[in-house]
DNA sequence: AAAGATATAGACCATATGGTGTATAAACAA
DNA sequence: TTGTTTATACACCATATGGTCTATATCTTT
């Protein structure tokens, strides 16, 4: 008796397009080294094929009605079974495919491809590797440039005018720090071991420097000014 | 006298090794379609040189002391030149891939990559295309996913905790976000056309509501559980 | 018709907050 | 040594804020 060293891959199918579905069913079993689960032309269908049959991955229409491929794989993660997802779809939208890696689709492929990129697509994310054509990493860096652009933009020039922040003292910034809490005075005083006059004292030369006039001003200054993002601020 | 047609396109090199630099020299003459405008072993070189001949494109290496490629990219973007950049690195790290192409370089290329991806890399660049080799871009995915899982994995747990802010009537809304910009009680009934108590009224529910006991918590609850962004929030 | 939710508004009181001025000790810079 | 900055602290006072209760007019829902 042979044993099979090669477990052949799971997969399961989701489409509207029942041609379509078959077409692929049909490729993906020609090729041998894979084993077609079960076939959905609807994300609640499939779904429930998954938690049965739990595939190692699954090829997932983007344009599908109702619940569409967006959010298909938002819930298949949510399953949380490790399933892979390769997104199908009939349109290179830059948009779409942002979205979908950035909600962790393993890679992305047109329908218009080739049937041995699509193949190959589907054994690259069976080995853990993210695959995106070249066309499509194409657009999607594009897509990906614009959305930051105007971000930085904004950032560069809230870094530019200057920042009143830099101004506090290292008190100052305790105190302020406290107050985006919503902590009182006597809640700050207790914390720093300073009387509560103190802390007004520093309240007060702190909106002199903000120039703000109240609590709320000043709190709203701080976090609109990047004043608790300094302490965390990711290096991206 | 014969017309040149096709103009050649001019590229600057910026790398700190200057053997590297002489022999993407030498290869792009032989090429024959690239007219290497200059060389600059550091940064502040280049910016200068890119002033005076404007190139279309510049192979900028990311590994450099002092003013790193980052830093690069964002003084050439400065410039506003319109100049494309190629960055250049030996390691392909998830981390500086990730960065330099969300501060807009065109391209990421490894120097141990073979001369005829780098020059298919300038010329795909060079019509405006965004180029990132499969292999780059399959760690580039890896670090974007592993970047947006942590964000939408607290979005998540936001949004399915109940938001208290969901109790508040319409005119508590109203009050709110005039609490938010950090206006005073008898600005909001300015503003709203009602009495000073009344604002009160609404402020003391939106404190029950809201679980809290003055503005400050108040307006920190709301900036925390998107208030604000539900009327902005992109759509990303 | 009755009950409930909402927006309005007042009284009363306690406390928190903000404004201004003054003062002292320590640390530091010119 | 003198002047500056910083952190500390208090007095005095005005106003803003918050807590609680009551009350009315609409409007909706049952």
């Amino acid at each position: 008796m042979r044993r099979e060293f090669k477990k052949k891959s799971k997969i399961l199918l989701i489409d509207d397009n029942y041609e379509h579905l078959a077409g692929i069913r049909e490729l993906l079993n020609l090729e041998g080294t894979f084993d077609v689960v079960g076939i959905a032309t609807n994300v609640t269908v499939g779904l429930n094929l998954i938690k049965k049959y739990q595939p190692d991955i699954v090829l997932l229409d983007m344009n599908m009605p109702e619940r569409d491929g967006l959010q298909g794989i938002i819930e298949i993660s949510k399953l949380d079974l490790g399933t892979k997802v390769l997104a199908l779809s009939g349109y290179d939208d830059a948009d779409l495919i942002f979205r979908a890696m950035k909600i962790g689709a393993k890679g992305y492929v047109l329908k218009t491809m080739a049937s041995a990129q699509l193949i190959y697509a589907i054994e690259e994310v069976l080995n853990g590797k993210i695959y995106l054509p070249l066309a499509l990493s194409s657009r999607f860096f594009e897509y990906f440039q614009q959305t930051f652009r105007e971000e930085s933009a904004a950032k560069e020039n809230a870094e530019e005018e200057e920042n009143l922040l830099n101004y506090l003292t290292q008190r100052e910034e305790e105190v302020l720090e406290l107050l985006t809490q919503g902590i009182t005075y006597k809640g700050v005083a207790n914390k720093l071991f300073i009387s509560e006059t103190t802390v007004k004292t520093h309240v007060n030369n702190i909106f002199q420097k903000l120039q703000v006039n109240d609590r709320t001003q000043a709190v709203l200054y701080a976090i609109n000014n990047g004043f608790l993002t300094k302490k965390v601020k990711m290096a991206v």
